[in-house]
DNA sequence: GACGACAGGATTGTTGGCAATCCGGGGCGC
DNA sequence: GCGCCCCGGATTGCCAACAATCCTGTCGTC
């Protein structure tokens, strides 16, 4: 985040990684990326050595860098590790939070319902990480927050994807559901276990996608 | 990790910040850790954007880079999410645990007990991280134990500090100790109850240093 | 004496070019 | 035909100089 060209650079290297354009495996070209963004070489080039420290892109040594394969297994473990800090995070939030932070959780909620009903996968999809966001914001836990959305931006593909899996949208909607409901109510051990509870029904939902190999 | 000289940089700069030379807040202008490592300045560069990266390092635009200052509330803050990922670790690591494995880590026990007695804190601090080290190697959770190592490494000077107060590394012993216990007796609900309330006792040791501010 | 502008030195950030490495294709021998 | 070698283009890695910024100490003015 040095320079301004830098932050340019990463932001939109970001944006198209999670959008989905440069899939898993895309090889990131600096020539490619220079004439995409705009921007020098070297801040290109800073631009993937931050987003290799994320874990968001791989680097090897003269081959150049490459969108981070996560493998299911690897989505797994990743699930793992956030499962109880998002526990944490629904926890202090919990017990933090203010009166307009509830209501703006509360019609959240209101609107990922309607996204489900409509069948809007793409939208639900996006409305889950503002979820996420938001709890992480009401924590007031930064350092969890910082780590939790950086483990969350490499699975993002692995959500999607679980999304378009029909009926599981309607599973996830009722534990989040009883999340916010939880948060809500500034239950802190009832969050906990809602938030830990949902991210275990993600894991053995991605275990079913690939139990082989 | 590119090249060997920016290896090379970060290896040097790291042990030196975890060893202590360096103290938090030190300055790291590049012509010196040029001079002390013996690298080109574009290698001690991307060094300090690693360590940045990793939050060992502060990066202020302009005007350098400077070891981390971690004030104790952010050491709380960070041992809560060590918490529970050591417990998975712990978890992981009674269940996947060798033989081999087991004998090494009572061995390792004994090694500490013999520290403690012989009131030989320095060496009881280092003895700690490598069991660490051992429990996140056996638990076959690289993911976890990554995070845990960058968490850990943050810690080191707050956790040399709670082991110099009277008292405090025997009552530390003994949490370890029914942690290495229930981890070689296989039994993964124990190691990850173990290991969460150690972290929980930390926390409570550290409130306790600097309840002000 | 206090305050502010200013210049000089020190330090960081960036650019451009050069060297090293990798990859694909064509040629040669068998 | 098959395998090996070597070469040229493409791409990455590195370095040294240049530009921008910050800090410090000094001078001048009030």
């Amino acid at each position: 985040m040095a320079s301004a060209a830098q932050a340019t650079a990463e932001r939109a290297l970001r944006e198209a990684i999670l959008r989905g354009d440069m899939p898993p495996g895309y090889r990131l070209v600096e020539a490619e990326l220079v004439a995409l963004t705009g921007v020098s070489r070297s801040a290109v080039r800073l631009a993937i050595d931050a987003l290799a420290a994320e874990g968001l892109v791989e680097r090897i040594q003269n081959k150049g860098a490459r969108v981070r394969v996560v493998s299911t297994e690897e989505a797994i473990a990743i699930t793992e590790c956030r499962m109880p800090l998002e526990g944490l995070l629904a926890r202090k939030a919990a017990e933090r939070l203010t009166d307009s932070e509830a209501d703006r959780l509360r019609a959240h909620l209101h609107t990922m319902v309607a996204a489900v009903d409509s069948g809007d996968v793409l939208k639900y999809s996006a409305l889950i990480q503002q979820l996420h966001g938001m709890v992480g914001e009401a924590a007031r836990h930064p350092i969890a927050a910082d780590l939790v959305g950086r483990l969350q931006a490499q699975l993002v593909r692995h959500q999607f994807r679980l999304s378009l899996r029909p009926g599981r949208p309607r599973v996830s909607l009722g534990e989040l559901s009883e999340l916010v409901h939880a948060i809500t109510e500034r239950d802190p051990d009832r969050a906990e276990a809602a938030a830990t509870s949902h991210f275990r029904s993600v894991i053995t939902a991605l275990s079913e996608t690939a139990p082989e190999s």
